[in-house]
DNA sequence: AACTTCTTGTTATAAAAAAAACAAAATGGA
DNA sequence: TCCATTTTGTTTTTTTTATAACAAGAAGTT
């Protein structure tokens, strides 16, 4: 009945490291749906973690519950107090800091950015995009530049396993020219070009442009003057209460297109991707895909 | 799956016309402590109510759900939903795109993620993070994997221009052990860590800890085992509908820190901007700002 | 008042759920 | 590599839980 000052969730994380590999596994999976899980049978709980049902009857004793009826009903008292408690409990990202902390402030900004952005995204313009990075027919050339060049070569490094024939240019880096010698027509680059705007970039951006390659542009709002030689411009809202530009939404844009370039290739990919899954087996740390 | 429109608690209030005294009596007790009361058991449902165990059934029943359990379900499914809040609600992301476009299926993962991480974040950790990163008294050696590594110099790229002292460390890299040659007590290493964990990134961790170092780890929610070093563990959801794990809110983690750290040091950071801006301004390799 | 209909509760039964007992598998140390 | 230990899963048993069947009671009608 006392509820504690501590909720059941704090303290199934507070206790994380205390549990096996299982009940870990169980424990993420509760946090995942809180409270809502927890409130079913044992039986379903289970299964959705993929564990046994003992493994749950064991790590809520573990938690100090007398059995998982017990465990529920601390639940449900703690769901009432919460309904009951201080009206509106105000949404915040991050519990138990308040609403003007940076991790709210600047969360609730990243949202915003994510939701403008992709709220005047065409769905067809980015499938084209995918389409032409996909096309293992021509050569993929990937460029960023001084800010931009991680997301370039975060975009590059999952390209490498998917397809062949990628390149990573930095258009800093005086060596681009000797790239562009190897263009052809009908060739793919996709650019990276936020403010403040590289002149470097957009002169290697004419440059493609003249050797009649296609060009995919990932800018921000205001959009790089590359925007005007782009066969396709993605343009991601960055603003956030810093004062540094965010390239959070970018990030979502470019995990999204790696996705779905996978799914397009993947007949081809396969064999890369089986040899990733390797990789992971090596790891003891997860259980195996069911 | 069909959610209605209207809630249970709406639907309740609906019927109440066209209840029994004694169902209108439990009814009520329902709507009393909602929804906590409703996913109890149907015994104490009935005696908190003061009717019999049938009077619950008949009424769940009456109100078109096939038995208690079924009534029970639909009232988790409900907490769940408005657990995800009104940002989930958010039909598509993307206008113009059906709901499984993967740039809405992957938008509502990120978000996930984002909600979930923040969610168990420990706003105090964060904020002593912060202070050990922008304190500069002390080294900063910033540490990313084979596949981190670009996260580690997005943090870095930033980092440098806020703050003095600070390295890019490649744990894959064979150069490493040199760099640990130099690292003092109370320094503070920034490592990132995901699946899979990395051996190399589990020995550095272990010789900076044995020097004396302070560990800030940026990990996954299944934690590498850096963790158990670390004195400060940032731990985030990355699970997306790809192949692929998502890196978009350890991003959102990164920005935060480099936009909190920059307001710690602001004092000393601003000559330093400013001297880097008239630099870039001087090699004209940026066009000026809009 | 007596009959009918509708409501409610008590008891009995069937279904399900949780826990215990046991066996297999994985892990860690020598 | 082997053995001891821990962890995990399967099967079985016990308990709990929901519902069905039935009976008592209340309300309303003639």
């Amino acid at each position: 009945m006392s509820q504690a000052l501590q909720t059941i969730s704090d303290r199934i994380q507070q206790e994380l490291d205390n549990l096996t590999r299982a009940e870990r596994q169980l424990a993420l999976s509760i946090l995942e749906n809180y409270p809502a899980s927890g409130l079913g049978s044992l039986a379903v709980l289970a299964k959705d973690a993929n564990v046994s049902a003992p493994t749950v009857a064991r790590m809520v004793q573990k938690l100090g519950f007398k059995g998982y009826p017990d465990f529920q009903a601390e639940l449900r008292e703690e769901l009432r107090a919460k309904v009951k408690g201080p009206i509106a409990k105000h949404d915040t990202w991050a519990d138990g800091a308040p609403s003007e902390h940076l991790l709210n402030r600047f969360t609730d900004a990243v949202i915003d950015n994510i939701r403008l952005t992709l709220g005047q995204i065409d769905p067809k313009a980015f499938d084209d995009a995918c389409d032409l990075v996909a096309n293992q027919a021509s050569h993929l050339y990937i460029v960023g530049g001084r800010i931009t060049h991680t997301l370039a070569e975060y975009f590059f490094m999952h390209m490498q396993v998917i397809r062949a024939d990628v390149t990573h240019v930095q258009s800093t880096s005086n060596t681009w020219p000797h790239y562009l010698l190897n263009a052809k027509d009908g060739d793919v680059f996709v650019i990276f070009d936020v403010r403040r705007y590289e002149n470097n970039t957009l002169k290697l951006a004419e440059m493609a442009r003249a050797r009649g390659a296609k060009i995919i542009l990932f800018t921000d709002q205001w959009r790089s003057p590359v925007h005007h030689l782009a066969d396709i411009s993605l343009s991601c809202r960055i603003i956030v209460p810093s004062a540094w530009d965010s390239a959070t939404t970018t990030m979502l844009l470019i995990e999204t297109m790696i996705s779905s370039v996978q799914n397009l290739n993947w007949d081809k990919t396969k064999e890369r991707i089986e040899t990733l899954e390797d990789m992971f087996d090596q790891t003891k740390l997860f259980r195996k895909f069911i």
